[in-house]
DNA sequence: AGGTTGACCTGGACGC
DNA sequence: TGCGTCCAGGTCAACC
């Protein structure tokens, strides 16, 4: 279940645990379908790197490592090309069961360990999924084939957010009201399926999709071209306030699963219709209602939503 | 091309 | 107690 905040929480609470840290060992289960790229790529990518940040995009949690060494940690203004060369991105997607632990080497080793970063301090970095819907893979720069000079503009930090990984849709929590409303015109599949669908908002989920339309009053099988302004100005506005809240939960329990060795379960909101089949609404009482939309389950409100 | 469906996985819940 | 069955869901490939 890890959607867009719990992600981030993980993200924040990795960064703060490793950023600075060299990886001085890259070990690997062997277990083919978690590796999009080869492992050797991805073993030979990191090892020897400094972690220069953890961040989330979308789902996905993005390591930047550099070497040391050649450009990557402070080269002279206008070496940009350099730096970029010099540093890679190693993304973690957690799929449904994935932990990113930040573990001491005495800490027994969690069954379905994938990959082991082994850093300069002696923690690891343990990459666990027992159901291997989890992926690791080393996202190329794209720097490499970038035409010589992209469009004017300042330089520097900017460079790198062109270059680095930027997933395959928008971000709901920064993306503009007018831009919301227009990635959904002319969509004929249910709201609830355009939620879900990762190249249009990436970070959303099962979860907070029901829960957004819930606050929205909006029913998840409603088509999603239909909506009206009015209507997808509230979804947005239902979507970013439980993302945010989540988030905030997510700060004060992050070492539960960060720093935890046993699994833990994520933090979870309170939830208003999730997996609340049959049970009251808690705005009128009304019992929710449990459909199957695009092959999820969808709880809902049939008083509340129309 | 947009939309829909099922496969991939394993642990946990449930029924008998 | 133990076995079988079903369900959870993020993403991708295959299909319409």
């Amino acid at each position: 279940m890890p959607e867009l905040p719990e992600v981030e929480t993980i993200a924040n609470g990795v960064q703060e645990r490793v950023r600075g840290r060299r990886i001085v060992g890259v070990w690997s289960s062997g277990r083919p379908q978690v590796f999009k790229s080869p492992e050797t790529v991805i073993v030979d990518t990191l090892a020897g790197t400094r972690i220069e940040s953890v961040r989330r995009v979308g789902k996905t949690i993005v390591m930047t490592v550099g070497r040391p060494g050649s450009a990557g940690e402070s080269s002279p203004a206008g070496d940009e090309d350099a730096d970029a060369a010099a540093r890679s991105e190693f993304l973690i997607h957690l799929g449904m069961t994935g932990r990113l632990l930040v573990s001491h080497p005495e800490a027994p080793l969690p069954a379905h360990t994938h990959a082991v970063l082994t850093l300069d301090d002696g923690r690891e970095v343990r990459f666990v999924d027992p159901r291997r819907f989890g992926r690791l893979s080393i996202h190329a720069p794209e720097s490499a084939k970038r035409p010589a000079r992209s469009r004017g503009g300042p330089r520097g930090d900017l460079d790198v957010a062109e270059t680095g990984y930027r997933g395959p849709g928008r971000e709901p929590l920064t993306i503009s009201p007018d831009e919301f409303i227009a990635l959904f015109r002319g969509r004929r599949t249910p709201i609830k399926a355009a939620l879900l669908n990762q190249s249009l908002l990436h970070g959303v989920g099962n979860i907070y999709a029901d829960e957004a339309l819930f606050r929205a009053g909006i029913r998840p099988g409603r088509q999603a071209a239909r909506l009206t302004r009015a209507e997808l100005t509230r979804l947005r506005e239902g979507l970013v306030e439980v993302l945010r809240h989540a988030i905030r939960l997510g700060g004060s329990s992050v070492s539960d699963y960060v720093d935890a060795d046993g699994v833990r379960g994520f933090f979870q909101v309170e939830h208003r219709v999730y997996q609340r089949t049959g049970e009251p609404c808690r705005v009128c009482g009304t019992a929710i209602r449990r459909i199957t939309i695009g092959g999820r389950s969808t709880h809902y409100c049939p008083q509340c939503q129309r």
